[in-house]
DNA sequence: ATATACCCGACTAATTTAGTCGTAAATAGT
DNA sequence: ACTATTTACGACTAAATTAGTCGGGTATAT
């Protein structure tokens, strides 16, 4: 329960990675993988969302390989969770419209307050964070 | 994502229905199981676990039922979803050893931080707020 | 050319969550 | 004592989600 997945578990491995590699080297999915035990057609699956969402770049071909192109400062957990997840909430009604229950669900208004407490945390936390 | 289960949903949903009720009387299952359209098995189970960790009491028989026998503000959300789902974490390795990762896992340390964080949420929020 | 590396959707497998069922035990009312 | 009602509980099935794999593509450095 509360659980992130493994693809944004190896992603935030894999960014802490591009985040401490030499400026201007570029690093491959095989090694990543390869150096943190990762199933590497999995973790090649998360770059390629946070390359589509620009977070960070891929160069292709030989020596080719990904490199952050954004302020970890400015990348909050948030944005890369879904990125990767898509929207985050601890219920679904959080975004749903169409609730199923029968009467008016009486825990509505707590439950989103638990969100927005969450959704807080995450907003705060950026990338630079967890890769002090 | 991040969700919470559907069984911690909806004894939430019930718990708060308990702490509504007057003083001295009880709800059965059934009852609270047509009134919001939840499964009543189910249901069952969640107000099982919660009775076996004291925070309702069951009486059986006919004109039985469940009460709320904990001061609602010393119920916090914490110990409500680890009676009901077990060790809350957004990894498990926040709770168990066994990692598998190969080299040392570079995001250890900050995800515990998100933990600590979360669950501090989760510690000050209490089922009298839940209730409101 | 060829080898390397990203791209991407479809697929299968594993795990978790949701929900059901059968049986037992307690108890109130008759 | 009998019956209807209600909780207790484990085993089971079904559904949904997550994890991981595969095959065929595109770009590019050498």
């Amino acid at each position: 329960m509360l659980k992130i997945t493994r693809k944004a578990e190896y992603a935030l491995i894999a960014l802490r990675h591009l985040n401490n590699i030499k400026d201007g080297e570029l690093a491959t999915v095989k090694e990543i993988s390869t150096q943190y035990g990762i199933p590497q057609e999995l973790l090649a699956k998360a770059l390629q969302q946070l390359a589509r969402a620009k977070l960070i770049e891929a160069t292709k071909g030989p020596s080719g390989g990904y490199k952050l192109v954004t302020d970890p400062n400015e990348i909050n957990m948030t944005r890369f969770f879904e990125i990767l997840e898509g929207p985050m909430g601890i219920m679904d009604c959080y975004f749903d419209s169409g609730c199923n229950q029968l009467s008016g669900c009486n825990i509505r208004t707590p439950i989103n307050r638990i969100n927005d407490s969450i959704r807080t945390i995450f907003d705060k936390m950026t990338l630079a964070d967890i890769t002090y």
